[in-house]
DNA sequence: TATTGTTATACTCTATAACTATA
DNA sequence: TATAGTTATAGAGTATAACAATA
């Protein structure tokens, strides 16, 4: 009630001061990103996290779940529940290793390639959807900025020798934002 | 130890066969953000929601909760329990409109604003370090290309004076992306 | 009848802690 | 003891549907 705070002479140009943050934006893209995944990948039966999981775990090869946890930024519980879903549903396999016993090895399934093969090309519309305001080169643009950025952060390895690289270099810490 | 799976030849080039897609970077760094804003605001009593939507108010100004709904992308359903929230916390006001008493006015209190003030600090710390891998030229580039995006997907209006041109564009539809 | 807002509910995702087993 | 993984649980976010009040 009362104080209305009418601000009608505020019609300006957007300045900086009046810029919504960048964490705001990646936010809400990230969310509305998460939420086209979701409603793509329902039909095949999966969740975004387990696409997720999925799609890092054929980028970047084998791995144990931690090396993965890791790569992905996400906590480590939560990548036990989701491996083992991906586990029952037969799309990876989990193989103690020989060297260290504590250790699963992570592998894709033929069946686990196949349907990343099928949800790539359900998520390709969204995807087109959200850079249609982008032309081809400033969407190579957008990809190089969010992918230094995702390095930064080590989120989100993007290739096999990325990956290897950058375990070469840590191999430390178990939480990568704690 | 063992089965290292040396792949030094891959070290070439990240071609775009093997990038990551952009919705699986935007949706990782958005998380990142999220999880960047509870931590910040968890002190502060705020959810992330309750900041996204607190901040989107003061961005465009006092407006009905459908419309505010609209400009965040987000359910409508969900909009109305966080009002709730922050309505019982005293940092907005609810008033039914005169003209159409189905639809209430939105505003930020005195003490909203201020709560406001105080999260813009807490977050801005997490902020610099998301994007420390840009330089200044390379920020407002990003900024720019996050913001058209947004824009085409009718997310997240940045400035008043969008917000204004918008409303007078469209005022349709319920949900923005159904 | 169509629209605005509310409530309820199920599902997904995030974060923490306690636990087992291997090293 | 330290590390890899598991389980349980509480809290946060998302998505639907059913409903009341107003236009």
């Amino acid at each position: 009630m009362a104080a209305v705070r009418l601000k009608l002479m505020a019609k300006a140009l957007p300045s900086t001061a009046t810029r919504v943050p960048y964490g705001l934006l990646l936010a809400r893209l990230g969310q509305d990103a998460t939420a086209r995944f979701r409603r793509a990948l329902r039909p095949l039966g999966l969740t975004a996290q387990q696409f997720i999981v999925l799609k890092q775990l054929e980028t970047i090869g084998s791995t144990s779940q931690s090396a993965l946890a890791d790569a992905l930024g996400i906590d480590y519980s939560n990548l036990a529940t989701v491996a083992g879903e991906l586990c029952e549903k037969g799309l990876i396999v989990r193989t103690r290793e020989e060297c260290d016993r504590r250790r699963y090895a992570l592998d894709l399934t033929d069946e686990g390639s196949a349907l990343l093969e099928d949800a790539d090309r359900s998520i390709g519309s969204g995807e087109q959807d959200m850079l249609s305001a982008l032309d081809e080169s400033e969407r190579t643009e957008l990809w190089d900025l969010l992918r230094r950025m995702a390095d930064s952060l080590e989120l989100c390895p993007g290739t096999e020798a990325e990956a290897c690289a950058k375990a070469d270099g840590e191999a430390s810490g178990r939480q990568s934002t704690p």
